[in-house]
DNA sequence: CCAGATTTCCATAAAAACTAGA
DNA sequence: TCTAGTTTTTATGGAAATCTGG
C-alpha cells in the first residue's frame, strides 16, 4: 500500500500558485501603465524627499495590492544606490481594523529592535504611544517610509490617515518623511472622507481596471511552470481565464480556480489537470473565500452563524428570512450544547450587523404593526450548507 | 494605564389599529 | 366616510459602564 499517493506529481512549484506570490522580473502582466504612474507618485522618495500620497481604486483581483508592493519594493532597492533608505510596511486594514492595530503593526514591520531599541508591544500602550514609538523608529532608521494601507475602506477611524499624511508637516518627524498608498475597492470610498484627508491623501488617485480574458491567459500561463510539464491539458487555461472574465476580470480567483484545479487533480490521482477538475475548482473557489472569512472570525461569530444557518435550513423556501429573537435562541442552545457562556442579547446584535458589514449576511428591519413592535430580518447570502462546514471546519 | 470586548440601560422608530372630529 | 391624530408594541442601536488581558 503506498500511503503517499499517486506517482503523478501535478505541482512542481505551488508557490507560483499562491496570490501573494510576487512574481519576479520587472514587469506585471498588463499593468505597465500602473505601475508607471505609480512609480511617477513615489519617485521623490528616490532621492529622500517627500513621495506624493496616493489612492488606488479598482475592484478586487485587479493587481492593486500586488503593483503597490512590487513598486514599492523596487523602490527600496534603488533608492540605495542613492543612498537613500527607504522602509515599507503593508498593513491589511481587514486584519487591523482600528487606528492603533494598524499604527501598532505598522511600527513592528518597521522596527528593527536591535538597531532602536525600541520595543513595540503588542498591546498595552495608548494609540498616541505608538505613533510616539513609530516616529521615533522612522526618524532613526530611514529616509522615507512608504506605508500601504490595504483596504483602508474597511478601517473604523479616519485618525490614522489624517496622522500619517500629515506626519511631515506637523513636525512629528525631524529627519525622515512618510508617504501613504491606500488602496480601496470602493470607487466612492474618497466620498466618505473628511475634507482635510482628502486634500493630503488624494494627491495622486489611479483607477485600476479589471483584467481582460486575455491579460488573464496570459497571467495564468506565466504561472504555470507550478505544474509539472505536459500535465496541464491545453484547454485548461482559457476555460479557467473565461470563468475569471465573467467575473468580472478577477486575477486572484483566476489563479485560486487554477490551483484548487491542480489539488483536485491531486486528490483522484489523475495524471492531468483537466476541463472536468476546473468545473470542481470552480465551485471549490466559490466557497474558499468565505470558508477563510468565517475561520478568521471569533468563535461566538461563528456561533451565531452556524444558528442563522440550521435555522435557514430547516425553513422550507431558499431565502427564508430568520428573526434575530431566533437567531438568539438557538445560538444560546448551541452554547448550552458546548457547555460555554452565551454572549448577551445586545452582543449577538452587534455580531449580526458585523456578519453583514461583511456581506455574509443581508439584514432588513421591519415593522409588524400595532402591538407587534419591529423586528430584524436576518438572510444568509451564502448556501447554509456551505456555512455550516465552514463554522465547523476551524475548530 | 490602555484598547478592545461585552454588558447594562434606555430612548426611539414605525405603522397598523383605534379614536375623535368633520 | 374620510382624515388627522393618538396609542400600542418591540427589537433596535446609541451611550455609558464594566470587564479583561497585557
Amino acid at each position: 500500500m503506498d500511503y503517499f499517493g499517486s506517482e503523478h506529481e501535478i505541482f512542481q512549484n505551488k508557490e507560483l500558485l499562491q496570490v501573494s506570490h510576487l512574481p519576479d522580473g520587472d514587469r506585471i502582466i498588463g499593468r505597465e501603465d500602473e505601475l508607471t504612474n505609480l512609480a511617477n507618485a513615489i519617485k521623490p522618495a528616490m532621492r529622500g524627499n517627500t513621495p506624493n500620497n496616493v489612492l488606488v481604486y479598482g475592484k478586487t483581483g485587479t493587481g492593486k495590492s500586488l503593483c503597490s508592493k512590487f513598486i514599492t519594493n523596487q523602490a527600496v532597492e534603488r533608492a540605495k544606490g542613492n543612498d537613500v533608505s527607504i522602509g515599507v510596511a503593508y498593513v491589511d486594514c481587514l486584519q487591523e481594523s482600528t487606528e492603533t492595530q494598524a499604527v501598532q503593526s505598522t511600527g513592528h514591520q518597521l522596527n528593527a529592535k536591535p538597531e532602536t531599541g525600541i520595543s513595540i508591544p503588542h498591546s498595552g500602550l495608548s494609540t498616541a504611544e505608538y505613533y510616539r514609538r513609530l516616529w521615533r523608529i522612522v526618524d532613526a532608521r530611514y529616509d522615507v517610509a512608504l506605508i500601504i494601507l490595504d483596504e483602508v475602506d474597511k478601517i473604523e477611524d479616519d485618525d490614522i490617515l489624517m496622522q500619517l499624511s500629515r506626519a511631515v508637516e506637523s513636525g512629528k518627524l525631524t529627519e525622515s518623511t512618510v508617504g501613504v498608498i491606500g488602496i480601496s475597492n470602493k470607487v466612492r470610498y474618497k466620498d466618505s472622507l473628511d475634507e482635510r484627508i482628502k486634500s493630503s491623501l488624494c494627491e495622486r488617485e489611479y483607477v485600476f481596471s479589471p483584467y481582460d480574458a486575455g491579460q488573464i491567459r496570459e497571467i495564468l500561463r506565466s504561472r504555470s511552470d507550478a505544474f509539472h510539464e505536459g500535465v496541464l491539458e491545453d484547454s485548461v487555461v482559457p476555460r479557467v481565464a473565461a470563468l475569471a472574465a465573467r467575473e468580472h476580470g478577477d486575477a486572484r480567483k483566476a489563479i485560486d480556480i487554477l490551483r484548487f484545479a491542480g489539488e483536485i487533480a491531486e486528490e483522484n490521482d489523475l495524471d492531468a489537470v483537466t476541463e472536468d477538475c476546473v468545473d470542481q475548482a470552480h465551485e471549490r473557489e466559490e466557497t474558499s473565500r468565505l470558508a477563510e472569512l468565517i475561520s478568521k472570525s471569533p468563535s461566538h461569530a461563528k456561533l451565531v452563524l452556524e444558528a442563522m444557518a440550521l435555522l435557514t435550513q430547516q425553513e422550507e423556501g431558499d431565502d427564508t428570512p430568520v428573526t434575530t429573537n431566533e437567531v438568539y435562541d438557538l445560538y444560546r442552545r448551541l452554547c448550552d450544547r458546548d457547555r460555554s457562556e452565551h454572549l448577551k442579547l445586545r452582543r449577538v446584535r452587534d455580531i449580526l450587523s458585523e456578519l453583514e458589514f461583511l456581506s455574509i449576511i443581508d439584514q432588513e428591519r421591519k415593522w409588524a404593526g400595532k402591538g407587534k413592535g419591529n423586528y430584524m430580518e436576518n438572510r444568509l447570502i451564502d448556501d447554509p450548507e456551505v456555512i455550516i462546514a465552514a463554522c465547523n471546519e476551524s475548530e
